[in-house]
DNA sequence: CGGCCGACGTCCGTGTTTCGTAAGGTTCCT
DNA sequence: AGGAACCTTACGAAACACGGACGTCGGCCG
């Protein structure tokens, strides 16, 4: 009801193009863009797992040779919050690249120098291959709010906000980390995916965040601030929903906190 | 002593299965009740609100398409008694699907033809989901205090403190270290992170600490004072010791301060 | 092709919170 | 009683969060 009339864009399927070199990055992202995936990128280790934990895509095209992070341990943290199939770009074919991908757990893996028509099959490939496995990820919710990784949709009290990518994949994170304080670095480290940056970045898009999620943004109920700490997402105390306590802590009296 | 042998009283999780299709439903009520837990099952629409209503299931399996009443209609209708997880099993892999289990609260769901394993999948991994929650960091307590870490909360007696983020280090660290003096110093060295320093610094916290913990900060009974030596929390005497565990001083893990 | 607009990162001024220390007063031990 | 340890209060400085605004970049539309 109510949004209709947006029309609703394909379910394409999300791919997360990991390479340092943009110009391979380039081509890569190109083919599958035409090949009728919504690519997303990343040009080193710790971005590419920031973004994965955000975007949550369908399938990863991976450089095995990464500045800094090792393209494998990349492999195994972004594994860690979830299958998702992983499609291996290695310099030479050794034997040794293929078992040692395999045995992180890539699914394919194409040796450079590639064709991108190839790596556009390989990455079909896989993906028909694993859409029988619980792939794509469910809703995440917490008291009114509703979010939607896969169509990166967001609804309080069945209404959709219209969030930008950063403040998604903000929220996103804090729905995947309720009532626990998040500092500033690590929002920074795990959702931009920068080592280091002006914390205020984090400061600011909080702030925008709020305008658009909070009821009254002046005085946050979502997102509380923990002074000299971080933020902390914290269930709905529940002031016009009736639902709500799925996550909620119980024993909560005074919800005065002003 | 007589219920000793018992290992633990299986907490089976209760699932309610709405199918009108008498063979899906059985299928699916096989394989859950396989996979361990206690299944309910209606035919429609009515029949699924009232036994939610009345078996209050940890979890619902619902079919979108009913005879009669629409299942986006009973989703909202078992929803309205509470929050309960639901996976959703519809036709198509459609994003009107999508978009409409999110808006009414479904948690997941699944395409037919599915495999009764994958449903099963989906239904742990939601319940895996909901009850981690709660079950999230470990928290110290005594007596009527307990502290979050990981939340930076603090409560006594259920009411949230407003301590600063000294004021909680050194309370979390009087909690770790019950019925032990601590000197100063070692409050200096293992909260401040200080080798040197004026120790008038800690009274101060210390009193202010106590300012916000005791009931009569005059006349301290949980953080005393032991002359020339230093200071010690003591387990609350008698009176009020309640709630379970007395001295509930979970796993260290590690100090998470720096 | 150029202008417009949204998203994003950064900077700055301001009000508030927190912290460390200093200065008396009080309590306790010898 | 004397001295040391402890409590209490007060205050300046620093850290911090916030709101507003600006410049840039890239996409979109005319």
């Amino acid at each position: 009801m109510g949004t209709a009339s947006v029309s609703v864009p394909p379910p394409r399927r999300r791919v997360l193009v990991v390479d340092d070199d943009p110009t391979v990055a380039e081509v890569v992202a190109s083919y599958l863009d035409r090949a009728g995936f919504a690519v997303d990128r990343a040009a080193d280790g710790p971005a590419a797992v920031a973004r994965a934990a955000a975007a949550r895509p369908d399938l990863v095209v991976l450089d095995l040779m990464l500045p800094g992070m090792d393209g494998l341990e990349v492999c195994r943290a972004i594994r860690q919050d979830g299958p998702v199939p992983v499609v291996m770009l290695t310099a030479r074919g050794d034997e040794d690249d293929r078992i040692l991908g395999l045995e992180v757990g890539a699914d394919d893996y194409v040796t450079k120098p590639f064709s991108p028509r190839e790596l556009v099959l390989r990455v079909e490939s896989v993906l028909r291959r694993a859409s029988a496995l619980p792939a794509r990820g469910p809703w995440l919710r917490s008291g009114t709010l509703a979010l939607d990784p896969a169509a990166r949709r967001a609804l309080r009290d069945g209404v959709e906000l219209q969030l930008t990518i950063r403040e998604f994949d903000l929220l996103a994170f804090f729905l995947r980390h309720p009532g626990r304080v998040l500092g500033r670095e690590e929002l920074m480290r795990r959702v931009w995916g920068w080592e280091f940056g002006d914390l205020s970045t984090v400061t600011v898009h909080v702030r925008r965040l709020r305008e658009k999620v909070e009821d009254d943004p002046a005085r946050p109920r979502l997102i509380s601030t923990v002074w000299g700490v971080g933020y902390r997402f914290d269930p709905e105390p529940g002031a016009d929903a009736d639902a709500g306590e799925t996550t909620g802590v119980a024993a909560d009296g005074g919800g005065t906190d002003g």
